[in-house]
DNA sequence: TTGAAAGCGCTAACAA
DNA sequence: TTGTTAGCGCTTTCAA
C-alpha cells in the first residue's frame, strides 16, 4: 500500500502530530525536526492522502476554475498557469464551464463548490464581473478570486490587469502612425471590461489631440460575425476611417474580413487591431496587431492568492511577486495612414 | 453543519450500515425499509460526503485529463463533453497538462493519479499513442481511455475516430476538383495518427487514380512554422503542386502564408486544406477547407466507458451510442485546378 | 516545541 | 435482511 503519515512519523522518530506540522508548514516546529521529517517525506516519496486531509480539516485541496465563454486560448493559459502554482502546493485544479445566462446559473456554481467542497475558486471574464454571484459564493463560505480589468471587489478578491493602460499604448502607437480618423468596435456596454477598453482607448486618444466621433464607436458583441457587422458598418460611409481598433481579436478578425471583401488593403489603406493575442492574431494574414495580457502570471497569482486565503492561520503566507502589465504587440495590421 | 448519515439512520430508525446500502443501491435492503430510508434522505435533502466515501472506499468520484499539447480549441472541446457526462453523474474532472517530453513524464502522471485516487483518465492524442504510460496507468490500477485516430489497446480502453476515412473524403474532394499534383505535409512520422492521416491520404488518392511522388510528401512537425518550412519547399520547385494538405489546420495555415509571400492566389493557384477545424479554420483569409471530428463526443463516450468500467457490479451500466465520424468542412481555400 | 487521543463521514468485514 | 465494530489517513483539540 502507499505510505502514511504513520509510516513518516514512525521514521522520523516523531509522533504524527508533527509530521501533519511540517506538512502544514506550521512555524513551530523547531528545524532539526523538520528538516528530519522532511528528508523522510522526501525520501519515502510520501505525499499525504488529500481525502483524509479533507475528511479531517473540511478542505478538500481542490480549486475550481469557473468560466462562460472566453476563448480556449485564455482558457488553456488560465488552465496552465493555475496549475503551475497548484501542483507545487499539492492542489488540484478542477473545470467548470458555465452558462451564464441560464436561470439557475449561480446554484449551478454553488453546486459545483459545495459538490467537491472546493477551497477555492477562480472566476475569469466575463463572468467574474457578475456581482451575485460572487455574492453567493462568499457566503457560501468560499474563497474566491476574480479576474478582472478593474477593481470591481475589495483588492483580496480580485486579480486585475490594467486594460486601460494598454489601450493607452495602442491609441499612442495609431497616433504616431498619422492615424486621426480611427473607428472603435467595443464589446458589450453591460461588460466593464468592455467600458474600460474603450473609455481608456477614447480618452488616450484625446490626449494625444485626436477626437473621435460618436458615429465612430459601435458596440459589438465580441463574436467574429458581431465584428463583420461592426465593421461594416463603419465602413459604409463615404469617409472612412483608417484604422479600426476591436476590442477582442474575434472582432478584429472579422474586421479583416470586411476589408478583404471590400477590397481595402491592411494597412495601406485601414489598420486593425485586436485584443487578446490570441492563436488567431499571429497566423491570420495580416498578421494583428493586438494586446497580450500575461494571462498565465494572472492565473498563477489567482490561485497564490486563495491558497494563501485558506491556509490555517499557523502557516506561513506566500509572497506574491508576479507583475500583471499588458503589452503592446505590433504586427502587420497596422501601418501608416495613407492620405485619401 | 451539514447533514451526515448518521442523521438519515437515526431518523429513519436504522444502522448506517442499512443507510448506506441504500446509498449505494446494494439489493439486499428490504424494499420496505429502503424506501423509508430513501425518504428520510430526501426530506433532509441528504448528500453522502464525497471525500468520506472515497477515503473509506478508496475512489475519489473524479475523472483527470491527461494531455501535453493539442490546441486549445481542442481541450476545451474535450473538457466540454467529458464534463456534460461527469456533472451528470456525479463526477468532477481534473485536468493535466504535461510534458511528454520530460524525463519524469510518466512518473509524473502516476503521481497525479495517486495524488487524487482518481478513479480513471482520459489521454488526449498525441500523449496517448504513448504505449509506456498506457501501461503505466494500468498496473498502477487506475482505469484509462486513449483518444485515438487507430486502434491502439483493448477496444475499451479506446475511442477512436476514423481519422483514415476523413482524409479519403479529402483525396476525393480535391480529385473531384481536378488536382492531379498535390503535395502533403505529414505531421512527426512517429506519430501513428499522422501516418494514418498520410497512409489514408495517399492511398485513397490512388484508388482515385492519382500518383503521389514521394517528393510530394514532406515530413513537419505540426506548428505553424514547421508548416511554413515544409510549404516552401514544396513550393519551390519550377512544377508546383496545385494543392497542398497539411496534417493539421496550423501547417495549413503556414502554407497559407507562403503562398501569401510567393504571391500564389489561393484557391486560384494552390488548393490548401488542413485538419481540426480549429478555430483559425473559419477566420483565416481563405477559410480552411479541413476535418472536423467530433471531438465533445469522443470525449462524452471516453467518460461514459471511464465510469463504467469503476462502477460497482451492481449498478446498471450505461448505454454507449454515439457514432464518431469525422466530417469534411470545404471553405474557400480549395478550388478548381487551374492549368498552368 | 511536541504528543496522545478523539474524531471527520463514510464503507467493509463479519456476525446475527 | 440487518447491525456491530473497525477502520480509511489525516487534523485537531488539549495537555505536557
Amino acid at each position: 500500500m502507499a505510505v502514511t503519515i504513520n509510516d513518516v512519523a514512525k521514521l522520523s522518530g516523531v509522533s504524527k502530530r508533527t509530521v501533519s506540522r511540517v506538512i502544514n508548514r506550521s512555524p513551530s516546529v523547531g528545524e532539526a525536526t523538520r528538516e528530519r521529517v522532511l528528508k523522510i517525506i522526501h525520501d519515502l516519496n510520501f505525499s499525504p492522502d488529500k481525502q483524509a486531509r479533507g475528511l479531517a480539516s473540511s478542505r478538500s485541496y481542490l480549486l475550481g476554475l469557473i468560466y462562460d465563454n472566453p476563448d480556449a486560448l485564455y482558457i488553456d493559459q488560465v488552465q496552465r498557469g493555475a496549475l503551475d502554482v497548484c501542483s507545487e502546493l499539492g492542489y488540484e485544479l478542477v473545470v467548470h464551464p458555465c452558462q451564464s445566462k441560464a436561470i439557475d446559473f449561480i446554484a449551478d456554481c454553488l453546486s459545483f463548490i459545495s459538490r467537491s467542497k472546493l477551497d477555492g475558486v477562480i472566476i475569469l471574464p466575463p463572468v467574474s464581473e457578475n456581482k451575485a454571484l460572487a455574492a453567493a459564493i462568499c457566503q457560501a463560505g468560499c474563497h474566491y478570486i476574480r479576474l478582472a480589468s478593474v477593481d470591481l471587489d475589495d483588492h483580496q478578491n480580485t486579480v486585475v490587469c490594467d486594460e486601460r493602460s494598454a489601450m493607452k499604448e495602442m491609441a499612442t502607437h495609431l497616433v504616431s502612425l498619422g492615424h486621426k480618423d480611427i473607428g472603435f468596435i467595443s464589446g458589450p456596454h453591460y461588460f466593464k471590461s468592455s467600458m474600460e477598453r474603450m473609455e481608456g482607448f477614447v480618452s488616450a486618444l484625446e490626449e494625444c489631440g485626436v477626437n473621435i466621433s460618436s458615429n465612430r464607436i459601435i458596440e459589438g458583441r465580441n463574436s467574429y460575425e458581431s465584428g463583420i457587422v461592426c465593421a461594416e458598418q463603419l465602413l459604409s460611409g463615404p469617409v472612412k476611417p483608417t484604422a479600426i481598433v476591436a476590442n477582442n481579436d474575434e472582432m478584429a478578425a472579422g474586421a479583416l474580413r470586411v476589408a478583404h471583401n471590400l477590397k481595402l488593403s491592411v494597412p495601406d489603406q485601414l489598420s486593425v487591431a485586436g485584443f487578446d493575442d490570441n492563436i488567431l492574431a499571429s497566423r491570420i494574414i495580416p498578421s494583428l496587431t493586438t494586446i497580450c495580457r500575461p494571462v498565465e502570471n494572472m492565473a498563477s497569482l489567482a490561485v497564490q492568492k486563495l491558497i494563501n486565503m485558506s491556509q490555517s492561520d499557523d502557516s506561513m503566507p506566500l509572497k506574491l511577486t508576479k507583475a500583471i502589465t499588458p503589452v503592446l504587440i505590433c504586427r502587420e495590421s497596422t501601418g501608416k495612414r495613407t492620405e485619401n
